[in-house]
DNA sequence: TACCTCCTCAAAGAATCTCTTGAATAATTG
DNA sequence: CAATTATTCAAGAGATTCTTTGAGGAGGTA
């Protein structure tokens, strides 16, 4: 008890852990697994990598207990563990955030200017949609709408936004939202919104955040 | 805005972080930042390992943003960049203790078997020590509990306890605390009161951990 | 059974990480 | 100013990681 190759060990598998998010392409599977299960095809293009490489990735996430899987036909999916994965997540972004010195400028070149770009957090969200005072917009693909959503939302993918924009009602602020803080289907959307003239802002963070708040959510697809 | 190279950076980003933390000597280190501010020389001892090995372990954390240092005389002393870093290692523990398959046997061999070892939350032992039904023991050592501890604590270093027990009030349960939940501190204080006759408990997790969750804390040696 | 789809595995080269050794540096002290 | 103390730096050996390529499953379908 209490010996030093003991706890070397234990601390290697804590290091073990980390080991699996310290890989940029993991931390992307992570991201998109937060919103839901996904198969292995799917993921490979979702992070742009080769169907091998995003196996190998995936087992590595698996061999470290982050992810599981399930077989429905010919196919795998893979989904998180547990919430306690997406919160470990959100912890590494928050601290990247806050002491990575790079991560503002990284983010910046890849989600553009966001001076211009207002925010709303979770619970003014969530006061303001139980008052009915905003429309509430998921702008993520409707897969993930369908595995999760804001209680209330509409499922309009930043795909075809441009031209569903005509059944959101007029004259009630639009809020959008999509997969996390680093999410850029939101901001995209928020932008498309003011040119034309809509009142819009996004949540500050996504989807999962808000499920791990424990504010209201639904699932399924649209009714 | 929103290109894959964009991305691939930003969440390489998110992955050096997470980096930081993928090496066991490196979570040995944050695990005891995580107590307050120390020296190289200090910590190099603490791991286990040169300080040659402990200054680069130290750089690859500040490079990383999850330490910062200040200098006083000759020494540089390293402390955890924020409250948020300690949040992120505690997520990391939770995360490989549920998922991780073998951490719970490294935890039994590091720390032995826990099964005769009470514990107590931290939310029954702030309502106990209330209402003054029990005394609480820091068996750290003696740096760590000035740097920050429960309020209304005994300093107790695990390493001069058993002559230090009479010094401890009769017919009162005693609840040890130290580092964290993978600390073996207080486990060895807790099995050495019950071997005297004492009723005595350990703190399921250690001192950052309640001061994170806002509960009443003192700084300074004892008065 | 043969074939198809989806995923995993093995090998291999380039890049990166860990830890040791011994020298260099910065601030303090005599 | 030289000596001392505490820490960092540089170089290198050995281990590990990432990615690609091509082959090898496992399960489902005709």
């Amino acid at each position: 008890m209490g010996d030093r190759d003991a706890k070397d060990a234990l601390f290697d598998g804590f290091a073990e852990v980390a080991k699996a998010l310290a890989n940029g392409r993991r931390a992307e599977i992570v991201d998109v697994l937060a919103q839901g299960e996904r198969h292995v095809e799917d993921l490979a293009d979702e992070i742009d990598q080769s169907v091998a490489n995003t196996s190998f990735h995936l087992r590595a996430l698996a061999a470290a207990g982050l992810v599981v899987t399930r077989r429905e036909r010919t196919r795998i999916y893979y989904r998180l563990a547990s919430e306690r994965v997406g919160a470990l997540w959100e912890a590494l972004r928050d601290v990247s955030a806050a002491h990575h010195g790079r991560i503002d400028d990284l983010a910046r070149a890849y989600l553009g200017e966001r001076d211009e770009l207002e925010q709303i957090t979770r619970d003014e969200l969530a006061l303001r949609l139980d008052a009915g005072e905003v429309i509430v917009v998921d702008v993520r693909p409707e897969v993930e709408f369908a595995a999760g959503h804001i209680a209330g939302a509409l499922s309009m993918p930043i795909d075809g936004l441009g031209r569903r924009l005509r059944h959101l009602p007029e004259g009630i602020e639009v809020v959008a939202y999509c997969r996390g803080p680093y999410c850029v289907f939101a901001d995209e959307a928020v932008r498309l919104l003011r040119r034309r003239g809509r009142a819009a802002r996004r949540l500050e963070d996504g989807f999962p955040e808000w499920r791990r708040s424990a504010l209201p959510f639904e699932i399924g697809v649209a009714s």
